[in-house]
DNA sequence: CGTTTCAATATGTGATTTTATATATATATG
DNA sequence: CATATATATATAAAATCACATATTGAAACG
């Protein structure tokens, strides 16, 4: 059942314990009550999309849309971001601003 | 603005397209009716959490949570694999399969 | 040209389920 | 006790589901 945000929520605690807020604090940054965090943080309910996105910016992460081919390409890069081994790569060096739109 | 996920409705729709199929061909695989594919796609309606990754991965996509300060280099990373200029990086060298239209 | 058929998409209604919200409370834990 | 977290109601709003139906667009035909 990897369809479930299991992950996510774990993930959305395991952000917020390393900020050391409270889920109150989190809760009124992205206006949303303590117990609806905890609700979700335990996966008890599954947020709407727009909900979960609140969250995650207010956490300073966000949620990207990626080709499956390319999840683990990402996650490496996360992961080396953490390690500190980004900064032997100039990845964006070069502007790169989101137009996002591909039609 | 931008907290809805109008952007990802757009990319939803861009997606389905690319691959040819209609909405109908989209909502049985995601296990989900037309009229919420087109719900959703117009923006009408914001799916649940679950619900929006079911129908990104059958669109072989994929939502990843990522730091917000990496979100430029993710999308470069994406842009890249479409434009082919990945080859210098022989990372996980698939590339997905979006040609676009082959009509 | 108009209209008929057909596929794809969008919209509508009603019922069910679930999130979202507010409030109160229980259970830790220090 | 005070704080943080989880759970329990109750209400409102919205998603989900199934069905029907309208709209659009394209192709075929008279």
């Amino acid at each position: 059942m990897d369809r479930l945000p299991e992950t996510i929520s774990r993930e959305l605690k395991a952000a917020r314990l390393r900020r050391g807020w409270s889920q109150a604090e989190v809760g009124k940054q992205a206006a949303l009550p303590q117990t609806h965090i905890s609700g979700i943080e335990t996966g008890r309910i599954v947020p709407r999309f727009d909900t979960l996105l609140d969250l995650v910016r207010v956490l300073g992460m966000d949620l990207v849309l990626v080709p499956q081919s390319l999840v683990p390409a990402v996650n490496a890069l996360v992961r080396d971001s953490h390690t500190g081994k980004a900064s032997e790569r100039p990845l964006y060096a070069a502007d790169d601003d989101d137009d996002g739109d591909a039609s």
